[in-house]
DNA sequence: TATTAAATAGCACGATCGTGCTATCTATAA
DNA sequence: TTATAGATAGCACGATCGTGCTATTTAATA
């Protein structure tokens, strides 16, 4: 998972993980059978993780706009603390899978949209409990959230700036201000 | 440059290259003589292309408000319209060199930082030109529009879905309204 | 302790990688 | 027409890739 966070999973070949490891090839592939199952485990691994770090804190917070501030911290939390070494695992995913096509490509795109409908359901529950203005556009909101978390990711990573994160936490605050019908502390 | 903008840079190979081309890999070795040159000149080549479809269009707005519409309309367009068939070359080379080292991550991030430098001055121009509001928080601007942007093109290309292309441009003009001090019309 | 299962090693295979070298072919220039 | 430069081919090299197979070592179980 470390080394895919960072190289990708296209780089994490079985020779280069034994070599990692300081074991043979064949004490690898014995693991896996195939180089598809290592990566499939692999992101399976990350999904336990990602669960854990981000989802679990996320889901204890009560459904709605709370939620959403839970998932968002998490996630940046997630990313500041280094829990993958390249950023956030599905991050690294998304860019070098996106344009591709296949299971992987598949898994991606599977996680990615469980991951706004998260964020879709919350804002929803937000509505139904008055904490958000009724005429939200949900699926914007659930975009821009996603595109300030994200990039905060990959810019913090690219410049090892953790600047970056704190851009992300001020545009989610913005973000859920507005939705609230508060009038946000000027902000860009 | 299309290769690479699929399926990485890493996967933009010699050989591979070669049989895309028909031709064999001496054919195409001799044009670039190592492997680092191939990369580097895809680079080049696709910084010409940014520069005449993104750039060219951004800059021949006037400068302020006005520029920064530009750009992020050019940029938009730019992904919709599939001039590279894995979406903007460059938000590849930053999802797969993001947290590596060596020169194309530096390559990588002093593009970044090139553009995030674009946004910032075009938005000065702007607070100058008494089009945005003096608070603006000219780094912070310039994050927010990257994210939409950024993540735009990627959820376009992952869910090969366009009306991401709309959330990114309904994400710029709230950007763009707040800076103004216009209420804009609600939205999350 | 004896048996069995799991983990690791060793070796071989065909494919592909980047990189060199020497030819040959194809244009342009003299 | 001949000389010359550029593009392409062909071949070889060592390294690495994924994948199989048979040992052997280690750990758990009976």
């Amino acid at each position: 998972m470390r080394l895919a966070s960072v190289e990708g999973l296209g780089a994490l070949t079985i020779g280069r993980l034994a070599a990692e490891l300081g074991i043979s090839k064949s004490g690898v592939y014995a693991h896996f059978r195939s180089k598809e199952r290592l990566q499939m485990e692999t992101i399976h691994a990350a999904r336990a993780i990602f669960q854990q770090e981000v989802l679990a804190p996320g889901l204890a917070a009560p459904d709605g706009r709370a939620r959403l501030e839970a998932l968002a911290e998490a996630f940046l939390s997630y990313v500041e603390r280094g829990v993958f070494p390249g950023g956030c695992f599905f991050a690294q995913m998304l860019g070098e899978f996106d344009a591709q096509t296949g299971v992987i490509h598949d898994a991606v795109a599977g996680d990615h949209g469980g991951w706004f409908s998260l964020l879709e359901d919350a804002a929803a529950a937000a509505v139904a409990r008055g904490e958000f203005d009724p005429r939200t556009d949900l699926k914007q909101l659930a975009f821009e959230l996603t595109a300030a978390l994200e990039v905060a990711n990959y810019l913090s990573v690219l410049h090892r700036d953790p600047s970056m994160i704190a851009h992300g936490r001020r545009a989610v605050r913005g973000i859920l201000s507005r939705a609230s019908g508060s009038a946000p502390g000027h902000q860009a």
